[in-house]
DNA sequence: TGACGATCCATGAAATCCCATGGTATTCCG
DNA sequence: CGGAATACCATGGGATTTCATGGATCGTCA
C-alpha cells in the first residue's frame, strides 16, 4: 500500500477548488479510488483525508467488535460518515473542492497545506501548521530515546 | 461496496416527498437498488434506512448462526422485515415518498436531515439530529482513549 | 367521484466539467 | 556541459449539467 509522504502548499481559489497535491492522487488512484474523504479532526485544528478504503476497513473492524448499536459504532461512526465528506477529484487535472464549512473549520481562507502522515493527510491552514509543526518537532526531541528501539510490527 | 458519507437536509413537501440525497441515491442505484428499506429505530427516535442486500446479508448471516426459530431471527425480521417499508424512489429525479406514519414516528414535519452512517443512513428531524450530534460527541470524547488503538495511524 | 399516488414538466441555484495559461522541473540534443 | 524543448502541474475563467424543489396532469381504486 502506498502512503502519503511530505508536505504541499496550495492555493484554495473562490470556488473552494484545490489542486490535490500530484504524489497524493497517485496514492489514492493506484488504491483504485476516484475520490477522497476529509472530515474536521476533533482536537487538532486541521482537516483528515483518507482513501475510501480506509474507512470501509474501518467500519469492518468496528462492525465486528462492537456491533452497528454500539455506542462505539455510533461515536465513531458519527465522526467517520456523517460527519465526513466524499469528495472526488478530477482524475486528470488533479482537483477537488474543499466545502465552505469544512474550510471554515479549519480556518482554511485561500492557502491550504496537505501534510503526508501515512495511511491519511491532513489539511491545514499554514500559520496553524507552522505552529503545530514547532510542536511536534520538540515532542519529537523529547520522545527521541524512547522511540528507537520500537519497531511496530507493521509488514510491508 | 459504497458507504453512506455526510449529511444533507432537504424539504420535505406537503405530498411527503424528499430528495434522496444524491450521493445516496449512487450507493443504491450502484447496489444494483431502486429502492431503499427504511424503518423507525427502536430507542432513537430517527428513521434508518439501508439498501435491501444490506439486510438479506444480515438474514443470511442470522438464519446460519441462529436458525429462523431463534429469538435473534424473530428479533431482525420483526425490525428489518415486519416494521420496515420498502420504498421506491423515482431513479431520475431522485425523489421518494416518506410515508405519514414513519415521518410521525421521527417527528419529521417539513425538513429532513439525512445522515450517512456507513452501511446505513439515518434520517432526522433537523432538531432532533443537532441534539443527537452534540450527545455523540461527548461520547466520542468519553471513549477516545478506547477508540485510539482501532483508528491507528491517527496524529494526536 | 373524490382522494391518493405516480408520472411529467418547469426553474433557480449550485456543483461539475472543459478549455486556457503560466511556471517549474526534467529531459533531450547539440 | 549548456541551452532549448518538453512534460507535468497548479491555477483561472467560463460554459454546461446536475440537483433540489414546486406545481400540474393523469390514472386508479374504492
Amino acid at each position: 500500500m502506498r502512503l502519503f509522504y511530505s508536505n504541499f502548499t496550495n492555493k484554495v481559489d473562490r470556488k473552494g477548488r484545490v489542486s490535490l497535491p500530484a504524489p497524493f492522487r497517485t496514492v489514492i488512484t493506484t488504491a483504485g479510488h476516484k475520490e477522497v474523504v476529509v472530515y474536521k479532526h476533533s482536537k487538532l485544528g486541521c482537516l483528515i483525508g483518507a482513501t475510501p478504503s480506509f474507512f470501509e476497513d474501518l467500519e469492518a473492524r468496528i462492525d465486528t467488535t462492537h456491533g452497528v448499536d454500539s455506542d462505539e459504532y455510533m461515536a465513531l461512526a458519527n465522526i467517520s460518515f456523517a460527519q465526513s465528506k466524499l469528495i472526488s477529484f478530477d482524475p486528470d487535472e488533479g482537483r477537488m473542492v474543499l466545502p465552505e464549512d469544512l474550510r471554515g473549520k479549519a480556518g482554511i481562507s485561500d492557502t491550504a497545506v496537505f501534510v503526508g502522515f501515512g495511511k491519511t493527510f491532513q489539511i491545514w491552514e499554514p500559520a496553524a501548521w507552522a505552529a503545530q509543526e514547532r510542536q511536534l518537532e520538540e515532542r519529537a526531541r523529547a520522545l527521541e530515546p524512547g522511540l528507537k528501539p520500537v519497531g511496530r510490527g507493521e509488514a510491508s
